[in-house]
DNA sequence: CTCTTATTGATATTGATTATCAATATCAAG
DNA sequence: CTTGATATTGATAATCAATATCAATAAGAG
């Protein structure tokens, strides 16, 4: 088990700047959130925390997550389903998402040619970009050899 | 103003195709769907629609719209904000989005490169790619002027 | 230790979309 | 043109995820 010194470093100088207060419940959420290597949503975490001892509300699992995400240690990402799923940014490189619309597998992929395509949109459409999302839909491999289609 | 007589036909042959009933506020939800040309939400539909003499039900504009998609007239999609979006898709090609985080104006881009990379990822990631999605997010020329940001 | 202020968690509320259902409209068949 | 089986409508209730409320509690600066 890790210890993500470093994660709690930066949560901690987060709080500590924005005035807000270091309690147990965080420390409990970004703990249970850096051990998950999915990308789970609030409830996943929710019910995760919840097998330990002080259960933990749902509502501060939905108020730290969002927290997370302005300390820069997690970003929202929209996958499958109506809600929005959490990943670890701290440390971790851009990437893209393929999912399977057949079994809902969902994987990560570095598209190095995205760098230079979105410089070349900037200056054709005059935009200063900050963000992209690219997100690829089909069958994996698995699926389509289970089902014999192509 | 247009006829979009082609439209009707693919509408009316989908819904006969499906043992389902030609009616007025299909007609009228049909006919200002085409007339839009934005990326609108069902509500700004619904909201065009209650002026015309008969107010046609918000579960309709819903219901329509969702037909709409599944005969190819349209197609969701989802920009700024939590509800979905709809655009039209008979006759218009592919085409990608980018989205002023500052002003919120969204524009449609081609972008000719991602057909030549979904297949370079199809192949190294043994997916069979069926569709994509490229949201762009920065800001537009005007903003950064207004603001004399960079 | 004390006091101000942030936090928590149970619960109510919101916002978007979908389901329900009785009344009504469509349309194929006669 | 009727008829009658079946699809549709629209008002409204229900759902689902996420957020707001608020009284009780905890943190931590001084
Ligand atoms: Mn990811
Ligand atoms: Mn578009
Ligand atoms: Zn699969
Ligand atoms: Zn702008």
């Amino acid at each position: 088990m890790m210890d993500f010194k470093e994660e709690k470093k930066v949560f901690s100088s987060f709080l500590k700047g924005r005035g807000l207060k270091h309690t147990a419940q965080r420390e409990e959420i970004l703990k249970a959130f850096l051990s998950e290597e999915r990308h789970f949503t609030a409830e996943d975490l929710y019910l995760l925390l919840k097998e330990k001892k002080p259960a933990i509300g749902f509502a501060t699992v939905y108020r730290t997550l969002k927290l997370l995400c302005e300390a820069n240690l997690a970003s929202e990402v929209y996958l499958e389903g109506s809600r929005v799923r959490y990943e670890h940014k701290y440390r971790h490189e851009m990437h893209e998402h393929i999912v399977c619309v057949n079994c809902g597998k969902t994987i990560e992929l570095k598209v190095p040619e995205m760098e230079s395509l979105t410089k070349k949109i900037e200056k054709k459409y005059k935009f200063k970009l900050t963000e992209h999302r690219l997100k690829l839909f089909g069958k994996c491999e698995e699926c389509r050899r289970d089902k014999n289609e192509e």
